[in-house]
DNA sequence: GTAATACTTGACTAAAATACTAGGTTTATT
DNA sequence: AATAAACCTAGTATTTTAGTCAAGTATTAC
């Protein structure tokens, strides 16, 4: 499991999306818009998130994309994993035989701690970070929209 | 936060120390060897250890590195962060004035993200890991200290 | 059907990070 | 003095990141 700015921009699309998309599909154009990332590195990380399953493209005037699940069953592990190569963390290939067994020795360690990592952020679902984060901060600073936000989190709770 | 290889690296080289240095300092070299990772590639890495005051080096011959304090009080998140240049993730500089409001919205929710990745690794030690992961992975496949093991795995299942 | 809009694909690129190489200088042990 | 080790500095090849650019294909409104 790594964590870079790929990951982040994917997770912030992601997200941007999850708020965005509860009536009409959100077109990539307006995602690049709102977070300031260009339209085609969007398209090459939607284009690993489609094939994921995790978003649905609608075309056609009027389109764009929307999740294809809903937000609570999109955690933040499976977002970065469809976007990032699958590094292979060992030297050895994953059979555990370098030299004397000593060196596998951290690469178990290293990978055990992923592992944790990993399973901590599958806990995370989009819809929980929204919930988290989104009322208490941002409707605060917009001082609007707040009962919109409260009925958004209703619906979800409906179609959960 | 980040979680690169770079952290990877640094976190490996630590486990190892943590593990070797019991006695006496353990030189780059052997960790080098043992982890096949290259001497200077871990001198660059414990600079910047050692300017976290993370590690002691001890020089002459006889000499190496150890850690400044006990295993159980050096944490993973320092680790990394000791190693990885600090990135500015906000488009704004942290002062929220992106246009309108609205970029900052994501920005602030991958911030609170990474703040609980960064809290949990912070709640794991070297000490924990090795604990946690030494007895049952190696020992077993040194095939050895098979007895020493079982003992450590009851205590755990009690302490579960 | 045409046009508008949207998505897809592939080639290319500048900049940064990664991992390493080479060569030195101190410092302390023997 | 010789040696072993940390410590420092600079450079460098490779890979990844974070895009850009160009030319498509697909869908729907009209």
């Amino acid at each position: 499991m790594r964590l870079t700015t790929k990951g982040r921009y994917a997770v912030t699309a992601m997200l941007d999306l999850a708020f965005h998309s509860q009536k009409k599909p959100v077109t990539l154009t307006d995602i690049a818009t709102r977070q300031t990332i260009s339209l085609s590195y969007l398209e090459q990380l939607f284009a690993r998130l489609r094939k994921a399953g995790m978003v649905t493209g609608v075309r056609g005037p009027g389109g764009g994309y929307k999740l294809s699940r809903a937000a609570i069953d999109i955690n933040i592990a499976d977002i970065i994993a469809a976007v990032d190569e699958p590094v292979d963390s060992t030297k050895c290939g994953g059979k555990g035989d370098c030299q004397e067994g000593q060196p596998c020795l951290t690469h178990d360690l290293w990978m055990g701690l992923s592992d944790q990592i990993r399973s901590y952020l599958k806990g995370i679902s989009l819809a929980e970070i929204l919930e988290r984060e989104h009322v208490t901060e941002v409707a605060q600073r917009q001082g609007q929209h707040v009962e919109h936000v409260v009925n958004i989190q209703k619906q979800e709770e409906l179609s959960a």
